[in-house]
DNA sequence: CGACACATGTAACACGTTACATGATTTG
DNA sequence: CAAATCATGTAACGTGTTACATGTGTCG
């Protein structure tokens, strides 16, 4: 439903033709998501169907095809800002899958796969990293609303990817300590795995606010 | 993808039939995930259209109908476990784009949108703990590789949704400090908001394994 | 017997992706 | 002019969801 919402919100302030929010859906989240020009029209056409949207006709240009929000798509819209994406039941998290199914797998090293995916997953942070970057050049400059949209992106990205870099440490010690039960003596719980891939990585992590946590 | 390649790797050590699929994968998960029965019988068909799979006539059961993997299909969950999700192109996720799209939509009031989500979101993370209370019951017993599973999913949700709580805070954040531009005196940024929502929280967050970050 | 869980399927639909076809406009 | 870009669409396909139809076996 990501696009379809999308489109509505994009269309609220004034009509708009397909290519236009193509570029505006990729102006506000930097390519991130690069949006198919095909699903634009097919989406465009199910929400006319459903008469959210219609065509204007005239307007202005000559083969540009505007769409306008109606009534109900205006309200729509509205409801989908005013109510909270549901997160008691997430969509599937192929990782999780992954990892809950190898763990009792035959001829499958848990490790392994625990850190190819940690590998996978730190190198895309780093690329999300650079793409912070990226997204602010001007230091303490006044940013616009597309670039902040953007640079807002980008940080659910690493927020997420450090979230997942972290659960699978976590995974791993406790895989290990199941392997090898509870010794009492020597030191606590020595780094999950014995220092496994030195990345050129990052010196420490981005969250601004480190430690508020959940309050 | 994600069912797919979990019914591969269900029928890998030896084939099953529909039911049964559906009953393990959701075992693992802990019905996080439900999977509808339904779509256990069109995976099938599709998995067994493209050779990876085969019907076991006879085999035991009389209207069971037996699945088990063929050499492609054997293959093929080798190298889904072999190789990483890919974290370069992050599914899209909505709420990363609905505040990119809040920040300059009119009439969207966008601290009360990363509100009203705050509160789903902490309170999905609440019912997450609990159910991480209720993935091992035992204290330090040996957990079965069903438990194990589901609690490691249950953890992963966990860490999501702090991850996702803290980038809310962070947006807020942001977001404050345009709206009143940089001041220098005074306390060094003050709590986001001021203790917005006092939620009967949790006290302090459950990754066992605080602050290793990113290295 | 009747209700319920087990077991297998089918049909219709929604969303998303890719590839293709077709024109108009701009630009080297 | 040729090529690239803008612009609109269509067709085919894959995954996932829901609802329905059908039959068997079990248990109160």
């Amino acid at each position: 439903m990501s696009v379809r919402n999308a489109l509505l919100a994009l269309l609220d302030p004034d009509s708009k033709y397909g290519y236009q929010l193509r570029a505006e859906f990729e102006a506000r989240t930097g390519a991130t998501w690069p949006l198919n020009i095909g699903q634009v029209y097919t989406t465009l056409a199910r929400l006319e169907r459903d008469g959210l949207v219609e065509r204007q006709d005239e307007g202005g240009g000559e083969q540009q095809v505007l769409y306008a929000l109606t009534e109900p798509g205006r309200a729509e819209s509205a409801v989908w800002f005013a109510s909270p994406v549901p997160r008691e039941t997430p969509p599937r998290d192929e990782l999780a899958i992954k990892l809950a199914l190898a763990v009792d797998a035959p001829d499958v090293d848990v490790v392994a796969v625990i850190r190819r995916q940690r590998e996978a997953t730190v190198a895309a942070l780093q690329e999300h990293t650079r793409a912070q970057r990226r997204a602010r050049p001007p230091a303490g400059k006044e940013l616009g609303a597309d670039e902040l949209a953007w640079s807002l992106v980008v940080d659910s990205l690493v927020f997420a990817a450090e979230a997942e870099v972290r659960w699978l440490d976590h995974c791993e010690t406790r895989l290990g300590r199941l392997a090898r039960p509870p010794r009492r003596t020597g030191t606590g719980d020595p780094a999950p795995t014995p220092s496994p891939i030195a990345h050129t990585a990052e010196p420490t992590a981005h969250p601004a606010e480190p430690q508020e946590n959940v309050r």
